[in-house]
RNA sequence: GGGCUAUUGGCGCAGGCAGGUAGCGCAGCAGGCUCUUAACCUGACGGUCGGGGGUUCGAAUCCCUCAUAGCCCGCCA
């Protein structure tokens, strides 16, 4: 193999490190909606998983939800009343903020959604939820290394972190060093574990005094000013992050964890992370995968500041096959743009790979096949079939879903099973067919929005043709009919009595048809019988192909609609 | 102050690690299908690969440098 995949480099220093165990790690915050874009290190450690599990290595991957870190902001949809009560609290210690649903916490009800859609996404891992990971001896015993390091921490963190700083931000820096200790406290009386003031600064319930003998810390906390001595076993103690990752590396043996950019920078967590593993924990710490932003469009988008797109709204409109294979093609040092309104062109790649893969279509070079077939099985959420399965086109299913005012879903159906060339129902079955169909809809919803959003006029009717996007009127608009001129009408009088007169009718006919009857009995412009056409059923001059589309239409609708009163 | 990524035809990108006449998709253009296309087919057009310098017989590719853009970097997470 001339060229390689990402995965198989990234693979190959997995191996080197020679562990019994291959433990894949992610993590995130559950503050709010979760985001698409976790989904990048999810699926790196999921494809990891699939190759490792191929070669019979058994990994392991654990996603952890740092349900115990505090809330210092929340997202515009959370009630500003529910916003001041809780500010500051671990999200596992918020109540749900959605009274409605039944959640443990706010942290569950974030988590959950998002583990709610790894099944659909063919995603195995196990949950490690931090709030019960800290009421583990395991977790206390890194409270105690850790709070007995102290001094080495700190030495760790500075040398790491300062010269990353500018000479302002040196200095308030070596301010913050001199009280630090890596240990916060959740406030027994508040439930809060930091404090942020009207200056926007954070002021956490960092402790205050480490009594080694009894295992015993004295806090003050910032929110409410109570004042305590409290146990380290108390299971209401939380490590610094910088703390808590290397530690939970260290408990779980961690071979591999992708983060996203913020973490990997020079100076940020995961340096001085893999030092305290080291040095303070003893274990050598996990392969650093460094990956770039997911974007929507050309925004970034933020859990906490509430710029999302779940994957679970994803789901509602495309297959996770298109998504993974996103994730899978590109570099994870590049960035993505997610851009809806180019599903249709991930489709069409989509079903280039999947013809080059079954051999159906010549890959321009080797390395592209050779591509192709390593990342196919990794992108695939159902197992592989022998024969490339059969979908309908994207562009049919959007056709479909526009015309569902006038069509039956099972003439829709029957139609669709005759493009794949089915006699029965044996591939697609009519639930799933709805199912796609409504998904289509949604995608087309969607676009609306969007074209709806943009500024740029040019854009806009570039979109809106390149997508075609029409809606068959209910009601004929009377102006319609009344700017007809008495050729056009005479012309769809002659369409209609086409229809009345013959029983089988193909597109071709019809469109023949129609530029006999423009030409030899009208002597128009065809263009003017088919604006007239399209005027007449669309409410706009241009729409799909005419002989497929009306074809497509119920008869005695069509033969309905063409009759007009002048 | 530090870092990552990007800069290749109108748009979106591949190629870059292993240097050897610049590629793909979309749009645009022309023609074809007895035939409006925002259907399909065919064809042609279109780029001095961000600027400058260096290494080399030869650089989109390697090295240096500059520029522009996006994002990130104390505490907290």
């Amino acid at each position: 193999m001339i060229s390689e995949h990402w995965l198989e480099e990234i693979k190959k220093k997995l191996l080197e490190r020679n562990s019994k165990e291959l433990i894949l790690a992610t993590g995130k915050t559950p503050s709010g909606h979760i985001h698409v874009g976790i989904l990048r290190e999810i699926l790196i450690c999921d494809s990891f998983r699939r190759i490792l599990e191929r070669e019979e290595k058994e990994p392991k991957v654990f996603l952890f939800l740092d349900s115990l870190d505090a809330a210092k902001r929340f997202p515009e949809y959370i009630k500003p009343e529910f916003r001041k009560k809780h500010l500051g609290k671990p999200f596992s210690f918020i109540p749900c903020p959605f009274e409605e649903s039944e959640c443990e916490s706010y942290a569950h009800h974030f988590g959950n959604e998002l583990i709610s859609t790894f099944k659909d996404f063919g995603i195995k891992n196990e949950i490690i939820w931090a709030h019960e990971l800290y009421k583990t001896n395991e977790m206390q015993e890194k409270i105690k290394i850790a709070l007995k390091n102290n001094d080495k921490i700190k030495s760790i963190l500075k040398k790491f972190i300062l010269p990353t700083l500018d000479d302002v931000k040196k200095e308030q820096f070596n301010e913050t060093q001199k009280n630090w200790m890596p240990v916060m406290v959740i406030c027994e009386k508040c439930d809060k574990i930091q404090f942020r003031g009207k200056d926007d600064s954070i002021k956490p319930n960092r402790i205050l005094k480490y009594d080694n003998k009894k295992d015993i810390v004295s806090y003050e906390c910032q929110a409410c000013g109570h004042k305590a001595d409290i146990s380290i076993y108390s299971g209401r103690l939380k490590l610094n992050w910088r703390i808590d990752w290397p530690a939970k590396w260290s408990i779980y043996k961690t071979t591999c964890e992708p983060a996203g950019k913020d973490h990997c920078v020079k100076g940020g967590s995961y340096d001085t992370g893999l030092e305290i593993c080291k040095e303070i924990f003893g274990y050598m710490g996990p392969l650093k995968v460094a990956y770039e932003w997911l974007r929507l469009g050309d925004r970034d988008m933020s859990t906490s500041k509430g710029i999302v797109f779940t994957p679970k709204k994803y789901l509602e409109l495309a297959d996770p096959e298109i998504f993974r294979m996103l994730i899978l093609r590109t570099n994870p040092l590049k960035h993505i743009s997610l851009r809806i309104e180019e599903i249709p062109q991930y489709y069409d790649y989509y079903d280039k790979m999947e013809n080059i893969y079954y051999n159906l279509e010549h890959a321009e070079t080797e390395e592209e096949k050779d591509i192709i077939n390593y990342m196919y099985p990794l992108i695939k959420v159902k197992s592989i079939s022998k024969e490339k399965p059969r979908q309908i086109p994207f562009k049919v299913l959007s056709f479909f879903s526009q015309v569902q005012n006038i069509l039956s879903l099972e003439t829709l159906y029957e139609k669709a099973l005759s493009i794949l060339g089915y006699r029965d129902s044996e591939s697609i079955s009519f639930e799933e067919f709805k199912f796609l169909l409504k998904r289509t809809k949604n995608w087309i919803d969607e676009i609306k929005m969007i074209i709806e959003n943009m500024n740029d006029d040019k854009q806009k009717r570039l979109l809106t043709q390149k997508i075609t996007i029409f809606t068959i009127q209910d009601k004929i608009d009377r102006t319609i009919i009344d700017n007809l001129d008495e050729k056009q009408i005479k012309g769809i009088s002659l369409v209609k009595n086409f229809f009345i007169e013959n029983e089988y009718l193909d597109e071709e006919k019809i469109q023949n048809t129609i530029f006999t009857i423009s030409k030899d009995q009208l002597n128009i412009n065809p263009k003017t019988l088919f604006e007239a056409l399209y005027l007449l059923i669309l409410g706009k001059k241009f729409g799909p192909r005419l002989g497929s589309f009306l074809l497509l239409l119920d008869k005695d609708w069509l033969i309905n609609r063409l009759t007009i009163e002048v």
